[in-house]
DNA sequence: TCATGAACATTGCGGAAGCATTGCGAAACA
DNA sequence: TGTTTCGCAATGCTTCCGCAATGTTCATGA
């Protein structure tokens, strides 16, 4: 679990950072609200906890900038004051919980828990063909839902041609996407990863066939 | 919006009431642990206000029974009492959420936004694999109900790949997962984490096996 | 239609890159 | 302060990749 801990007393992020470290959660922690943006929009958290009072501005305007680019983490937001109109601010602004400081551990661990129910997996673009599912995010491939293991090439042309399936694609355009342009190849070393990644294709699958076409290139087509 | 409330006392349920709908909330109201189960199997709500102090028993008992049902409906617990130890107990029993008696109307009306905007929580708390149980709750593996130590970056690692059981999990997103930001890793210290991993879950389960694939990352499968 | 050459297909091989495992010293933890 | 855990580096091993050799297909022209 990845938490971003957003803090500006040393004392307090220290011991909770400490806290939060027992109970085996990875921390990262900003000081500000601008460091905040920043470490929010570079990695990715399981939750933010969020103090209001930061040097550089209210803390809960975070939340619809992270809100506003897509961004769907949940936040916990910390606070010293703790009357009722503040609290709907919060939860009015796209933040997920609210905890009233001074507060115990237990209670901070127990809300966010709370959060952390939530599903974790992230949706990624995968492409269907045939028996094939190709997600993209993860970089896997699976054969009626069970993941099939390619080498890292072979995966290459998979994907160049899974992009365009049915279609035509230039060998020209399927060599910069296997080998890009660092590496000068000067042989069939595509063929080649064409041919193996074939021969997985007819044992896992057998309802997609890769065929070339003299001169042009390679196009993969779902066979009926 | 459909609400149900349950809440024994009438002045109290009627006043909610009343306020709920000047929302535009559709509210059933129960007066009972058993009333609001039977309601709870028949329909559907959109959210649950859920009293503690019922006439046949503590409303809290609610919340696991629903769970086991597959009912993930979003449940806000009322309560009089208001130390920490009890609210710890209601957002460990699967409650999503806390609201202290006496409350402002407000608040409440925050909360239930809150809890509407959030996805249904379908996660369990505890992942099973093999003879593997993790327990995210209680941060803990057991193996056939038996607790097994393990040490935190282990831990971690097994926690990234079951959350994806059976599916590719990068190995950058393994390392956020494990080191965080603030670690620059410049070894194989991955590598290492899931080797040890490998052989612990190889003597204590044997059922689950930790495959590598090349240039992509990890994956955990159940073998058969 | 057949000969011919060019482009693609397939396969084995050696070098190399990436992964697995282990021991060790330092750091963190209790 | 004794114990656990962690990061690191060294070592061995598996897999992968580019290459080239060989086989196959296909278009072309006599």
């Amino acid at each position: 679990m990845r938490i971003l801990l957003v803090e500006d007393e040393p004392e307090l992020a220290s011991a909770m950072r400490t806290a939060l470290r027992r109970y085996d959660m990875v921390v990262d922690h900003a000081t500000s609200l601008l460091e905040a943006g920043d470490f929010a929009a570079s990695e990715s958290y399981d939750a933010i906890l969020l103090d209001r009072q930061l040097p550089d501005g209210d803390g809960l305007t975070l939340v619809p900038k992270l809100r506003a680019r897509g961004n769907a983490t949940p936040v916990l937001v910390l606070t010293a004051r703790s009357d009722t109109s503040d609290k709907v601010d919060g939860l009015d602004m796209g933040a997920d919980d609210y905890l009233a400081k001074p507060f115990a551990f237990e209670e901070l661990l127990a809300r966010l828990r709370a959060l952390l129910r939530r599903p974790a997996n992230v949706q990624t673009q995968v492409i269907h063909a045939g028996d094939l599912a190709f997600d993209f995010g993860h970089r896997e491939v699976l054969v009626r839902g069970e993941p099939m293991a390619l080498p890292r090439r072979e995966l290459l042309v998979l994907e160049a041609l899974l992009r365009r399936t049915g279609r035509m694609v230039q060998r020209s355009s399927l060599m910069e996407a296997v080998f890009g342009l660092d590496d000068e190849i000067q042989s069939n070393a595509l063929d080649t990863h064409v041919s193996r990644l074939r021969r997985k294709l007819a044992e896992a699958d057998g309802k997609v066939e890769i065929n070339g076409v003299r001169g042009v290139g390679y196009l993969l087509r779902e066979i009926s």
